[in-house]
DNA sequence: CATGGGGCCTACCACTCGGTAGGGAGCGTA
DNA sequence: TACGCTCCCTACCGAGTGGTAGGCCCCATG
């Protein structure tokens, strides 16, 4: 019972992972953000690594299910990538926090990366890697082409995410949202040239 | 003296806080790696924070050089622009160590990110702005416009190296490496076309 | 009323953290 | 010989770490 609180503790722990990954945030920590102490945490997570996978699990859910939803959204295979990269370079807050965390479970990974639990990412990249190819059918791309294209996008995406808070503390943030326009209609612009004339 | 001590510090604790980040290490870690006991490494660096700021300072020393250098490579402006590129995208052990560090520099920043030290990749930026522009003076790119270009681009090298460890483990060595060169051709046509076609 | 389990607590554990205090070995200089 | 400086050590500190043990309160069920 008392899922809300499991919910709670779930989003909080989430943002502080976030903010400061995960040798950085104590679960002490967590656990008065929320109201309890530690072993209140400790009740619905057995252990920190416990607390943090599930977190991680739900990032990678919500990811696959949002682009389900974008492999339906239209009929045209280049719109459709379009629209998938558009929501994944949405500025929201929770869009932000969550790119940072995977982005740091990218680097924590280096030493865990034979480990197959971290294969999370994997059907996010096989569906990727079939919606480029979708796009450009007549080229037959190879699937190492499509991943590597589709990867550059991802990486622009991810990286600029990460990067805005820093960016508009160097340039302003008024700078920062020409930016930002500027950044997905870039982005847009690759997407369609990029793949229709590829040699 | 013993300047290569001092020097062998920075090496491994560099590496290490790659690889694990700042909470991530030990200062007792470094310095039995290096062959010293924790206070042995405190006599060449006061603090922790001394030690890893030496280290930024030292990264971000190094990555100014080689961007004066790659300004006077070429006599044209996009090959310039496209050598730099090439270079970042190396991936040498200690290129794609340093840019580990750096991304998560650029994570942990999130926090201290109002405070002026951090604004060591402000030249660096500044410096890029200049060389997308040059590349394509008749259109006359805003700075705004240029940065969102030249940070798309540093985006998806930054992500791609961090990621090759993880993704050889998904998908095995020899479709990395294919993947590997497919990147560096994409990027070279989205530098070239992206900046010549842009309306 | 009795029982039991979910939710959360205090108390405590062994351990690690960054950092200080102080000393000793080796060396160059006076 | 005496002094001081560099380099590095052992010993120790207070604070904080993740995690265990055990118990208290409340409420649903018998």
């Amino acid at each position: 019972m008392h899922a809300d609180t499991r919910q709670r503790l779930l989003d909080i722990a989430e943002q502080l992972f976030a903010e400061r990954g995960f040798y950085g945030v104590s679960i002490a920590a967590i656990a008065s953000e929320v109201g309890l102490t530690k072993q209140g945490l400790l009740h619905y997570f057995n252990s920190k690594e416990k607390l943090y996978g599930a977190i991680v699990q739900r990032i990678s859910d919500d990811f696959q299910d949002h682009q389900r939803e974008a492999l339906q959204a239209s009929e045209d295979p280049a719109e459709r990538l379009e629209k998938f990269y558009a929501a994944l370079a949405e500025p929201t807050e929770t869009n932000v926090q969550r790119t940072r965390l995977l982005m740091r479970e990218l680097l924590d990974n280096n030493e865990r990366a034979a480990k197959a639990e971290n294969w999370y990412l994997r059907p996010f990249l096989d569906r990727l890697i079939s919606m480029v190819k979708d796009v450009n059918k007549s080229e037959k791309l190879s699937d190492a082409e499509a991943l590597a294209y589709g990867y550059q996008l991802l990486g622009a995406v991810n990286y600029f995410l990460i990067s805005t808070s820093t960016l508009k503390a160097m340039y302003g943030a008024k700078f920062i949202e020409a930016i930002s326009t500027d950044f997905i209609k870039n982005l847009n612009r690759l997407i369609n040239q990029g793949l229709n004339s590829s040699t």
